[in-house]
RNA sequence: GGAGAGGUGUCCGAGCGGUUUAAGGAGCUGGUCUUGAAAACCAGUGACUCGAAAGAGCCGUGAGUUCGAAUCUCACCCUCUCCGCCA
């Protein structure tokens, strides 16, 4: 959510930041209901100024045995009127917030203007692309044949963009999600978090899910809960309306959650394999800093997604995302993406994004920076470090071999029972 | 799921329709005393939201009753205890 005062003071500057986002809305409206609810705001409480001293007077007078009739009728006048204009307050309030939530973040200024993800800028490389001597098959075809991953079993049991890991795969999934999140606690600093995979629809709104993307959720039916998109949901929401002392920041969190997901939208896109699931895994990281910092933080995250790809040997490059691809709430987004053989492209791996204070406004986080300062909202961040489905595509594909055997990176072999090579029936 | 208890400021805790602009502690800040510290004593300090201010709101959340609600009514949420069920 945005500053309510930076709407009201500076509507144009707004506006100039939706156009950049190729984002069509009226403020006009919302700035008429502003004028219309201060108005009413002030009247209103003009009146309950007044009905509060009388309120003072009143058991005074009783106690005096004055006769206090003529201002109890008075009052009862008084109070019909607030009660009908509280409530005009009350809807125009409910108005105001809804438009406030459907408003997107403003990009930093450093972020590439641009239309589509074909404006994105790419920001380095690491890593040797393969070179292979013989045709590399795409990560289905490879899992199917050696019998780690089982699509039409999925298909079976529950639906389209649903996987079932099998053997070597299911430990090669589980390696990962051990992998990442040792690397991210012991070298990288980050305390894990183990979170629900359901939250309320309050969480979702918090962290901007909702209520402008609410068909892309998965609902549980006859709750008020929603499966969560990421872990991002709930570890973000876990400071919800709090205070937090300065001195705690940064705060730095990695939790792996299962992802969930109704790809609305996405029909006919990424049908086969393992990029675009219903259900994933994913280690997610977080931050909660102060504003001055988050920039830095956003690089220093950035880097430690990047860091567990370099350690499995994965090529990989971060584009920085322009102005019309940027996501609802972030102010700037880094995507990790891996060399894909089977696409002959960089696939998203990880996004980094730095939030500024848009979700904290929302979801009521602030801190304190000395003890005795004005509360302020933090700055929160997040990013994937990374998803483990598709490190799983990826490894299949970049350390395949021409007899369909599949070469385990190093750094999990420990995770794998020391094995070094994935074979058909292993 | 059933029965009961409860949710008040940073914390403990009083309050059960009107001088509550939330008692009293604790804590915190300053001071007196002391070689220093502790203790004791004195004074100050009450979050947060909107507002330029005046002021308004805020006692789990939301509705309601009333001239007036932390206090009464209803619904919901959460915590604790016991019972039942269960990985």
């Amino acid at each position: 959510m945005l500053d309510i005062k930076l709407l009201r003071k500076d509507p144009e500057s707004v506006r100039a930041a939706l156009d950049k986002r190729k984002e069509d809305f009226d403020l006009d409206d919302f700035l008429k209901l502003d004028h219309q609810r201060r108005e009413w705001l002030y009247e209103v409480e003009q009146l309950k100024n007044k009905q509060n001293e009388a309120s003072k007077q009143i058991p005074v007078m009783k106690k005096e045995g004055k006769d206090a009739s003529g201002l109890l009728e008075e009052m009862k006048h008084l109070s019909g009127q607030i009660k009908a204009l509280d409530l005009k307050v009350r809807e125009v309030d409910q108005e105001i917030e809804k438009i406030m939530l459907t408003i997107p973040n403003i990009p930093d200024e450093s972020v590439p203007v641009g239309d589509t993800d074909d404006d994105n800028v790419e920001i380095r490389r690491w890593g040797e692309r393969r070179v292979f001597d013989f045709e590399p098959k795409a990560h289905w075809d490879i899992g199917e044949n050696l019998g780690v991953l089982d699509f039409a079993a999925a298909a079976k049991v529950t639906g389209a963009r649903f996987t079932f890991y099998k053997g070597s795969g299911a430990r090669l999934e589980r390696a990962l999600i051990n992998f990442f999140l040792d690397t991210h606690t012991e070298k990288n600093g980050y305390t894990e978090v183990f979170p629900p995979f359901m939250v309320h629809r309050n969480s979702m709104v918090g962290t901007g899910q909702l209520p402008k993307f609410e068909e892309d959720a998965f609902k549980v039916h006859d709750t008020d809960y929603f499966l969560i998109p990421t872990a991002e949901v709930p570890v973000t929401n876990m400071y919800r309306d709090q205070i937090l002392d300065g001195s705690q920041l940064p705060i730095k969190h990695v939790a792996y959650s299962a992802c969930f997901r109704a790809e609305a939208g996405s029909a006919g896109r990424d049908t086969r394999g393992l990029i675009r699931q219903h259900q994933f895994n994913k280690v997610e990281l977080v931050k909660f800093v102060a504003p001055e910092n988050s920039y830095d933080e956003l690089e220093t995250l950035t880097g430690d997604a990047e860091e567990v790809l370099k350690l499995l040997g994965i090529p990989y490059r971060v584009v920085k995302i322009c102005t019309g691809d940027l996501g609802f709430t972030a102010a700037m987004k880094y995507d990790l993406e891996v060399w894909m053989p089977s696409y002959n492209r960089y696939v998203e791996i990880s996004s980094c994004s730095n939030f500024e204070d848009f979700q904290a406004r929302r979801a009521g986080i602030k801190y304190r920076k000395n003890p005795k300062d004005k509360a302020q909202f933090v700055h929160t961040l997040n990013g994937s470090g990374v998803a483990v489905g598709r490190t799983v595509a990826c490894i299949l594909e970049n350390y395949q071999n021409e007899d369909g055997s599949v070469v385990i990176p190093e750094v999990l072999r420990g995770y794998m029972g020391n094995k070094e090579i994935i074979k058909k029936g292993s």
